[in-house]
DNA sequence: GCGACAG
DNA sequence: ATCTTGTCGC
């Protein structure tokens, strides 16, 4: 038997309808328009560029990091946490979870719906006490303008909190004709300069963001994307920065845990 | 039609 | 995201 009309996204476990989906691009639209993908702050990230006490510019030093995980049984139970790192140190200096329910599926290119709730909880939570610690740049596990219709999560959520934000990614997001297999080609032929990450441009020529062989022992590449007013440069300047590991240790704080907080209160 | 598809 | 042990190497 047919079915009528337009509604047929049938998958089994599509737990959201057409409708749904139509709302999520109506408010990614929406929220786009507030995007900013230049450097916007009043920090700048080394200590001696300049000497401008006066002038009101400080030091890049609270960098945070935003990640969920999701229980093994109970698919719908998750662990948000968000940590603080000195950026200098990369010491953790603030360090929050919260055990919540989500229902919101997973859907490629519109993770943030999944993450927002969250993530918002937790900040709201800092700046409400006007934590010292407050975060001056977040980095999200996941994609800024490397995404379908350029607002990834860490757009997304960048926007909400009206902070500087960076996307990184562990894994290519297929979009605007990005491949593996040419990222790999990219990065071989780059590494023989002794650069170690290529801007990652898409079929439509914009630059989406950039793939980067972070530390020396990884051959698998992480994904810089911009979220929210950030440049590309300094988003990758921030990364290379911050990375201890492979996965820089702001998002390798939260990812630890988040992990380590739901195996210890569920 | 088939495969791909951040976390 | 999560399922999962050992193992090779510095």
């Amino acid at each position: 038997m047919e079915m009528e009309g337009s509604s047929t996204s049938s998958s089994t476990f599509h737990l959201s309808s057409d409708d749904d989906h139509k709302k999520w691009l109506e408010i990614q639209g929406s929220l786009k328009r507030k995007l900013i993908t230049e450097d916007d702050y009043n920090w700048k990230l080394r200590e001696s560029e300049e000497e401008e006490e006066s002038s009101g510019v400080q030091v890049l030093k609270y960098i945070g990091g935003f990640d969920i995980s999701f229980s093994k049984h109970h698919p719908s139970v998750a662990c948000g946490t968000l940590v603080v790192l000195d950026f200098k140190t990369l010491d953790v200096v603030y360090e929050d979870s919260s055990i919540v329910t989500i229902d919101v599926p997973y859907v490629p290119g519109f993770l943030a719906f999944r993450e927002a709730p969250v993530f918002v909880q937790l900040l709201k939570k800092m700046q409400d006490s006007s934590h010292p610690f407050y975060p001056q740049l977040l980095m999200i596990d996941g994609n800024g303008t490397l995404h379908p219709r350029g607002f990834g999560s860490a757009c997304h959520l960048g926007v909400l909190a009206d902070l500087p934000t960076i996307g990184v990614g562990k894994n290519l997001h297929h979009v605007d004709g990005l491949t593996n297999s040419r990222v790999r080609e990219l990065l071989e032929a780059e590494d023989n300069f002794n650069v170690y990450f290529v801007p990652l441009v898409g079929d439509s020529g914009n630059t989406l963001g950039a793939a980067l062989h972070s530390s020396k022992g990884s051959f698998k590449p992480i994904f810089v994307s911009v979220g929210h007013r950030v440049s590309l440069a300094s988003a990758v300047e921030v990364v290379k920065r911050t990375c201890k590991y492979r996965v820089p240790e702001p998002i390798r704080q939260a990812d630890i845990r988040s992990r380590d907080y739901l195996r210890k209160h569920h």
